[in-house]
DNA sequence: ATTATCTATAGATCTATAGATAATGC
DNA sequence: ATTATCTATAGATCTATAGATAATGC
């Protein structure tokens, strides 16, 4: 309805599909309804509506992880928990917002906020990983954990229509796999994760994707 | 030397550091050495510039998996084989132009031979993997399987400088992992990985990054 | 002659600001 | 009064072309 989610929700669209540079301020505020220096009373800057974007899709999956690192169910559990939860963000993403992580533009220091949050993310995989496995995870083992998580966002875009709905609990699952505990895939494991995340989803907005509307 | 390579050369940087979007033509002719109209004696455009450099990375990898895909050696020495050399190229890539792959401005018509190329290799990472569990590969399981090789690109670019250098290896180790077959990723493996690669540079530039000098 | 480079520029943007106007709520 | 929007525009780009000039090779 407001102004403010109508920039947000055009520009996303805009700077999913024809990349943040190539995307002017009068063809976000066309696609909001307003001319172009009306966006101006609602963001400072081009920067600013990506940095809104960004945080938009990370901060909910920091919430839970944040939550998760503060259960005490089985390390495989709450991996494959998080797993899931963060597959299913990206891939109930109406915009797949998440093609924004990859921009080279967002590594300028106006967007350490939405660094922070993601440095906060990785750093619960990491955690979750080395419960699971009961060893010091390495870097690339993180990076190859996370890597998995985002083939979501990849995958949908290369198929333009939408992809299988099993795909977040498959890619949890392979977490696991990658994580050298292929006999812990089970419905148990599944069961007690979703239970986990069920609980959690009392305390909060939980799975639901807030960034936008559509 | 030439001065194509010299734009080129700049235009990769700035590309992979700024982003495709807010590198000026101006920006590549000084980073190059030249006036900013001599860059169009080279190239028609900024577009072709882009393509021209994925298409560098993309198909020594591509040529790579057509070799190995006519090779009889056994389906899990094979897609060991061409993850770590994909990987590989990832890796020694000067200027980690992995980057451009996922710019949103290469989803135009002007970039479909790069698409292409990609497809085919995705499409040889496919039938290795089947070769590899005897079954049908899901899309969502090769998705999965590229993601992982690409995840050299992400971890690159996250810690900004070097990366360990047997990264290559583990994520093939990991390749194998994920395709369920954790008890083939040994040294035999490994060294009949490398022996079939070796074999096969004979006949071309291999695993010898030619897209760039640095 | 051909190739490579340069200067100069047309023409079209693009971001952000200034200041006017309308609408809303006390 | 405040909030939201608009028109108009300054000022700075940016891409691509035209045409001159220099260098190279027959």
């Amino acid at each position: 309805m407001g102004s403010e989610q109508d920039i947000l929700h055009a520009a996303g669209e805009l700077f999913v599909t024809r990349g943040f540079g190539r995307t002017s301020t009068r063809a976000i505020a066309e696609g909001a309804g307003l001319q172009q220096a009306s966006v101006y009373h609602w963001f400072g800057s081009k920067d600013e509506i990506l940095l809104r974007l960004v945080l938009g899709t990370v901060v909910p999956a920091r919430r839970i992880a944040d939550r998760l690192l503060a259960s005490d169910a089985p390390g495989h559990v709450l991996l494959w928990a998080l797993t899931f939860a963060d597959a299913t963000l990206l891939h109930d993403d109406p915009q797949n917002l998440g093609v924004l992580y990859f921009d080279p533009e967002l590594d300028g220091n106006q967007f350490s906020e939405f660094h922070d949050a993601r440095d906060s993310l990785h750093d619960a995989y990491r955690v979750l990983l080395e419960r699971t496995t009961g060893e010091t995870a390495s870097e690339v083992e993180i990076a190859m954990l996370v890597g998995l998580v985002e083939v979501v966002i990849t995958y949908r875009r290369r198929t333009r229509c939408a992809i299988p709905d099993d795909t977040p609990a498959r890619v949890a699952d392979a977490a696991l796999t990658l994580a050298r505990v292929p006999e812990l895939v089970s419905d148990e494991t599944r069961a007690q994760a979703l239970e986990t995340l069920g609980a959690l989803e009392s305390l909060g907005p939980g799975l639901a994707v807030d960034s936008d509307r559509d």
